[in-house]
Formats: C-alpha cells, sequence, structure tokens
DNA sequence: CGAGAGCCTTGATGCAGATCAAACGCGCGA
DNA sequence: TCGCGCGTTTGATCTGCATCAAGGCTCTCG
C-alpha cells in the first residue's frame, strides 16, 4: 500500500490522528494532504476545560503539548480520573456525536484537531485509518482495565507506585531514550489531581508519597521533580509481577 | 449499500460478530455467507478458563447464551474482574495476539467463534466491519471508564446497587421487553464474583445486599432471583444522577 | 520586603469496610 | 434419610484510609 511513495518518518508526522507514541509508518502523502486541509489547532489555558461531558464535539485530535485529564463526575462532587492525556495521545470518539467524559487541561495545552466529519468521511474510504484507531482504542481499553485493578485491589501505597510507574514509563517512551539509569522526570499532576485519578483523599497520596520517599524507593526535588533510582523496585511497590519493561 | 439486498433481521443473525445488543442492520448478505465458512461452536463448563491472560487467541466470537467474566489476577491472588460477558457480547481483540485478561465462564458457556486470521482479512476487504468494531470497543471503553467511577468513589451500598442496575438494565435489553412494572431477573453471579467485580470482600457484598433488603430497595428470593420494584429507586441508591433509560 | 494565595505536609481522630470466626441452609450423593 | 460441602449470612473486632485541623513552603503581586 506504500509502494512507490515516500515514506513519512515519524517525526515529520507529529500532528497525524493516528500517530501513536510515535510511530506512524502507515501514512501515505495522498491522506497526509488530505488530512492537513481539515486539520487547525487549538490551545487551552491550564485548569479551562475542553469539553463538558455530553457536550457535542466536532473535531477530534491529537494531544501536541502540555497535560489533561478525563474525568467523570458525581452530582454531589466526587470525581474521578479516568484517563490521563498525555502528548501524542488521541482525543475524540469517531462515529460519537458527544463527550462522555469532561476534558479538562491540566497545563496549558496544544491540541492538533481535525474536522470530525470529514474525518469519518475519510475512515470510510480509508479501512486502514479505522482499522489503525481500533487497535488505539484496545491499547486504551487495556490501559482502563489495568487501572480498574489498580483502583479495585491495590492499597494506597501500591497505587502511587502504579502511578508514577506509568507516567515514567510515559515520559521514558516520550523521550525516545531507553533509560539505564535512574528515571528522571517531572510529575505532571498535583496532589488533588493524582488523589483523583487513585481514588485516594490529597493527604493520603501526600503520605504515602513521604512515605516512599522516606523509604528511598523515589527521591524529589521540590514538590514535581521525581528519580526514580531502581525502576524494578517501583514495579515491585505497585504490586506487578511482570517487569513490563520499558517497551511501551 | 444495503440497496438490492434482503436485509437481514436481528433476530435472524444471533451469531454476526458485530452484532451489537441484537442490533445489526448492516449485515449484508455476501459477509453473512462469508463469515459462515469461517464460523464454529465452542462451549464451556461453569468454572473453565476459556482463556488464560497472554495465551494466543485464534478466533473472535460472541456469546450466545451463559455468562462469563473478564478477570486480571495479581500474584498474590488478590483477583479483580475487568468486565462481564453476557449473550451477544463480543471476545476478541482483532489485530491483537494474544488475550490481556483471564477470560472465564461462570456458567456454562456457548461462543460462536470466527477464526481470527481471516476475520481481520475480512476486516480489511470491509470498512464498515472494522468501523462497527471501532463503535463496539468505543462503547466497552465508555462501560470499563464508567466501572471506574464505581470502583474509586461509590460507597459499597452505591456499589452493590450500581452493579444490579447494570444487570438489570442488560437483562432487560435481552428480552427486548420495555418493562413498566417491576424489573425480575436472576443475579448470574456468585458473592465471590460480585465482590471481585466491584473491588469488595464477599461479606461486605452480603451485608449491603441484605441492607437493601431490608430498606426495600430490592426483595430477594433464595439467593439468586431479584427483583426491583422501583428502578428509579435503585438508581438514586447507585449515586447515579440522569435515569439513564432503559435505552442501552 | 511583606501579605496573601495555592499547594503541600503532618498530626489527631473516626469510621467504612476488611478480617476472623461461627453457624445457617440447601442441594446432592450415599 | 442422613451427612457433607459449598455458598451465604451474621457477628465481633481490627485497620487503612478518610476526615478534620493546623501549619509550612513558595511564588506572585503590591
Amino acid at each position: 500500500m506504500l509502494k512507490d511513495k515516500p515514506v513519512i518518518a515519524p517525526h515529520e508526522c507529529v500532528d497525524c490522528p493516528i500517530r501513536h507514541r510515535a510511530v506512524c509508518a502507515r501514512c501515505d502523502v495522498n491522506e497526509l494532504e488530505e488530512l492537513e486541509a481539515i486539520k487547525y489547532y487549538r490551545s487551552y489555558e491550564a485548569g479551562q476545560t475542553v469539553i463538558w461531558s455530553g457536550d457535542r464535539m466536532d473535531f477530534v485530535g491529537t494531544v501536541v503539548s502540555g497535560i489533561g485529564t478525563l474525568t467523570q463526575t458525581m452530582e454531589d462532587g466526587r470525581t474521578q480520573m479516568v484517563g490521563l492525556l498525555l502528548p501524542s495521545d488521541f482525543v475524540g470518539r469517531p462515529g460519537r456525536d458527544g463527550s462522555a467524559y469532561d476534558v479538562v487541561a491540566t497545563t496549558d495545552l496544544v491540541m492538533c484537531c481535525f474536522r470530525k466529519r470529514p474525518f469519518e468521511q475519510m475512515m470510510e474510504r480509508t479501512p486502514h485509518l479505522s482499522q489503525r484507531l481500533l487497535e488505539m482504542t484496545l491499547d486504551e481499553l487495556d490501559a482502563a482495565r489495568e487501572w480498574m485493578l489498580v483502583l479495585g485491589r491495590k492499597t494506597a501505597r501500591e497505587k502511587i507506585a502504579s502511578l508514577l510507574s506509568i507516567v515514567a514509563r510515559r515520559d521514558a517512551s516520550l523521550k525516545l531514550g531507553v533509560p539505564d539509569g535512574p528515571l528522571v522526570f517531572d510529575l505532571p499532576l498535583t496532589r488533588e489531581a493524582m488523589a483523583d485519578y487513585l481514588g485516594l483523599t490529597l493527604e493520603t497520596v501526600s503520605r504515602q508519597i513521604s512515605a516512599l520517599k522516606r523509604d528511598g524507593v523515589i527521591h524529589l526535588e521540590g514538590k514535581r521533580h521525581v528519580t526514580i533510582p531502581d525502576f524494578t523496585r517501583l514495579m515491585e511497590e505497585a504490586g506487578d509481577d511482570s517487569d513490563g519493561g520499558m517497551l511501551v
């Protein structure tokens, strides 16, 4: 299918909606040009709500920079974060009209958007587009279900370790580096946001982070800058058996 | 696309892999015949494991009868159910080799299977197949994320009410009836299975069911036969705002 | 430089649900 | 028919996390 056409290298294809973690070998030039025609950028300030649950969504897109969250809220104010949006993550529900959750910009956020209707029309003509989206959605489903285990069965300490290991992994894969030594990254969430992700209170989050620091599992400079001297140790703390690798 | 072809009524299409809750207007005869060629049935006994997490899966399929669960287990034995498989539910991960979770038959289970490789080849030729699968996967993702709210933020009583309302809804939609009066159905899960779904212990499940019974929210005959006199009341107990309807 | 606002940490106390333990009820096979 | 086993119920106690409360750190703005 790519025969006779120049292949676009991943880094030339930052905005591609079916890019996933910087892998996008399947794009060909025609599609990119077609996508270009329906593409635009939007930016949001920290704290701004990108879409309210139930609102009509007229675009799909990918996060270019910044951090966003998908959250659900009960009338009495209890909230649960159901997804974390990091650069390269896809946002949107092709074939669906409204959003199912609030999408909130946690930091300043830039999105590369594609008008939804023409995008869906492209999907009908381009089987590998919907297949790729299916794969991405299956990945999200796996992640959501893995998180169900975290929420349902893990202790507070294990929850924190699980979150740290996920963020560390995502951060490392974005840097495209295979870090041999300690992992270093900035935690993009407040204690409250972490609590909402983990089904805890912010006080418990704070206490458990202090405990992990005290026990040498992590080091902290300031409140955000994390270094993980031994990733295997962190995985053990998270209660994960397989090393999970840095592969994904 | 359906022009000039006889449309298959839902009830004639019980095994269709892209059937979803008995709606399958998009099938046309050619595809059904092609599917027929790669179709076979399998049955499993209660308690039998259909697929182990990580195992190679060489089919996709739909549940024809019986109840199954998707579960994840930690080395120390803690388990979390991440999905419930009721008749008409799709099982499988087109484009993926292995299963991400254990699939367990909770009751005797009959599946209508399709060989995976030819099915995937069909997907490449048939855009609406992968689009339909994408829609179904988005539905599963929504359900998983809704369950994250249940696991992370609801009390034990709310969790039980949430589970009952989901099973009641699914049961009603399978019967194709729009029940005006009280809902009556059989609970297809043991207390332990419910506990694994809800992130609780079986003792807590038992106590909360007793409490809901005592408060008149539900009635029980034996341990399994449930009647719900007032569905709205149950929804309130579940902490759900919108009535949610019987629509899905 | 000081005041205030956010965000975070830490301490004291309370409670929902886990854990440990015992007994019930029902179906089934001898 | 009895006795056994499995799933369930119920009680007593324990504990991890929530809740309530008080400061601390750091950045910004006057």
